[in-house]
DNA sequence: CGGAATCCTCGATGATACTG
DNA sequence: CAGTATCATCGAGGATTCCG
């Protein structure tokens, strides 16, 4: 895996991993990590876990029914077990309220915001490079 | 919207990002700029297309063999598929050489380095908090 | 309200075979 | 070598129902 970092992404944080990652073996890292890596990348790569995090991040905490009707098209389903999977990596934390009716509140956790932040540079570069994308693709229908 | 190589975040520092993301229209973005993001980070955001993005960053120019080679379980029909999606997408070029045995050559555009660029924030975060989740799951599948 | 349990479907993916 | 075409499967995810 190259290094990512030759450009200068700046988190503050990110840019010690510069360092850090400058120290790997040039070729590849341990196939180990690789494995972890990718099913972590897999992992919060999908669609639901993604928007989720996005939203918390930008509301602060949640219950239960607000995210589910914020997430445009997710079901009960899919919500709670996105949910479920976040909050066992530690993204966010999940808070019962003993109280009737029931109260569940869904908060991201500081490893959550950084996930956030992570993907600050994705969402940037979707929302700038949208119509460039949306003309490669006219253009590759076009040909014959 | 920023440049995220410009930008300048904290993983800690998330009030900032709000800050950030206070500079947009207050409540939501334009429905249809929002769909088609969505639609985007769906596209981008699956496991072979991120793969072959920071393989090709990594090696450059690679065939198409090679590519299948180096990316572990990938099968032929998704290699296909993918590698046709990101060309659609205007993320790499496809060059085929006019020889017996064919030779078909794939490369990054500027607009596939500048995205795999974006992508850069996220991988360094899966590896530096790689095991932090791995404790946390932990933790998570301890309680009763 | 915030789920858990069940059933069921459909589309994504793999396997296989064929070809310029 | 670099695909295309076809068939088969299998599991992710939706719909529905029930519950503390």
């Amino acid at each position: 895996m190259a290094n990512p970092l030759e450009n200068r992404f700046h988190a503050d944080d990110i840019a010690q991993a510069d360092h850090y990652l400058a120290t790997d073996p040039p070729a590849d890292l341990d196939p180990r990590v690789e494995r972890l890596v990718n099913d972590l990348i897999g992992r919060i790569a999908d669609k639901w876990t993604l928007l989720v995090l996005e939203l918390l991040e930008e509301k602060g905490t949640l219950r239960f029914t607000e995210i589910g009707r914020q997430v445009e098209g997710i079901s009960q389903k899919m919500l709670t077990q996105t949910l479920r999977q976040m909050e066992r990596d530690g993204l966010l934390t999940r808070t019962v309220h003993p109280v009737v009716p029931p109260r569940v509140d869904y908060a991201l956790t500081p490893l959550g915001n950084s996930l956030s932040a992570a993907f600050c540079g994705v969402w940037v570069w979707a929302e700038r490079n949208l119509e460039t994308v949306e003309a490669a693709r006219v253009r590759f229908d076009a040909r014959d």
